[in-house]
DNA sequence: GTCTATAGAATGATAGAC
DNA sequence: GTCTATCATTCTATAGAC
């Protein structure tokens, strides 16, 4: 019934948020201020409360915002490969899973690092993240990769790539324009895994 | 002349590093106190500056205490596998090198993650890690890794495994064991590359 | 829902006595 | 070289008026 309230809630939780993302772009995740984040959005930092809990409830929400992104992702990648030879369906997986990383660092920092000492995702968070990994397991299971090892392998190899463009070059291309030829080297692997099993 | 006062100011700094790494362990890079070091060398916090200029001194000297230690483990890796075939000399050093991120997490933060907002390594700590990159150069050269974007290749991989283990399953085994499949792998690769030049 | 005021707790760093 | 004392800052979070 009261849904005007409730959405104007939702808007501002928004606000709240983007200002943060801002403010971890600026100075790390682990630099966020409540006062700072407050006062960008014309408000004093105790009336964030009303908005979430605390601290913590703000990282869970950006946690989760940005595995829904990264389910986004997979969303795209798998209408995007459709069809496709492996090789160039995971050259695009893997130029898009760098892009994703280097977009926002911060974002890439909170999801796969540890950047605040007492802080880990909720349950309700982490979740999130378990079903973006159910979306990639289904993308390499197009790739006919089965195997949890050879997973571990092939996820394992795009995020180092991504890793070292994050830390190493931020918004260049030098580890991206890696992604056919890496792309190349797993589908061989993957192919000559699959010879071994049917020996 | 008076090197005995010079050699008891190198042992306490020391002390001092040895504590800040236990520190480490225990709340992560950023959650090192001046405080709480002084006290478990049995100092007062203003003594530690007369070892350190500052608490960025110290993630200075840990910084490149680490790469010390990595190339330490490129000087033994070296010896290790002079002779062997490159497959056997690449396993040992992807096990070598996830063993070494895992023997100290906080380590493996400070010297590949960005783990406090405010410092980055000065000048004389960074030049370590770059000689410790020598190192790196000089050991895949031995496995005829010449090309720099083949080294991006093979370097990228092998931080990647290393990463999963460190962040999905400290101390476990489940990456690390892929270190001889990850070595044919490229192995197979880097023939193929040299192949294909040769054609 | 937003504010002022403030509690309460850390921290890094410095001055100056001994 | 080490200490006590303290500065100055920053932060999250809460109480309670409006």
């Amino acid at each position: 019934m009261e849904s005007v309230r409730e959405r104007r809630r939702a808007v501002t939780r928004r606000e709240i948020l983007s200002v943060a993302w801002d403010l971890a772009g600026e100075r790390g995740i682990a630099g966020i201020s409540l006062r700072e984040a407050a006062s960008r959005v014309g408000m004093r930092a105790p009336s964030l409360y009303t908005y979430f809990e605390g601290k913590d409830a703000i990282f869970d929400a950006m946690f989760a915002e940005g595995y829904h992104a990264l389910i986004d992702f997979y969303d795209e990648l798998g209408a995007a490969t459709d069809g496709l030879d492996p090789v160039d369906a995971l050259t695009l997986g893997i130029e898009g899973f760098v892009d994703f990383c280097q977009a926002v660092p911060a974002r890439y920092q909170l999801m796969f690092g540890r950047p605040v000492p007492d802080w880990e995702p909720s349950p309700e968070a982490y979740e999130v993240s378990v079903t973006s990994y159910r979306y990639s397991v289904r993308f390499f299971a197009s790739l006919e990769v089965e195997e949890q090892s050879l997973l571990d392998l092939c996820l394992a190899t795009i995020a180092g790539l991504a890793a070292q463009q994050v830390a190493n070059e931020p918004g260049g291309t030098r580890w991206r324009h890696l992604a056919r030829e890496t792309a190349e080297m797993l589908v061989a692997h993957i192919a000559q895994r699959r010879r071994a099993r049917n020996e």
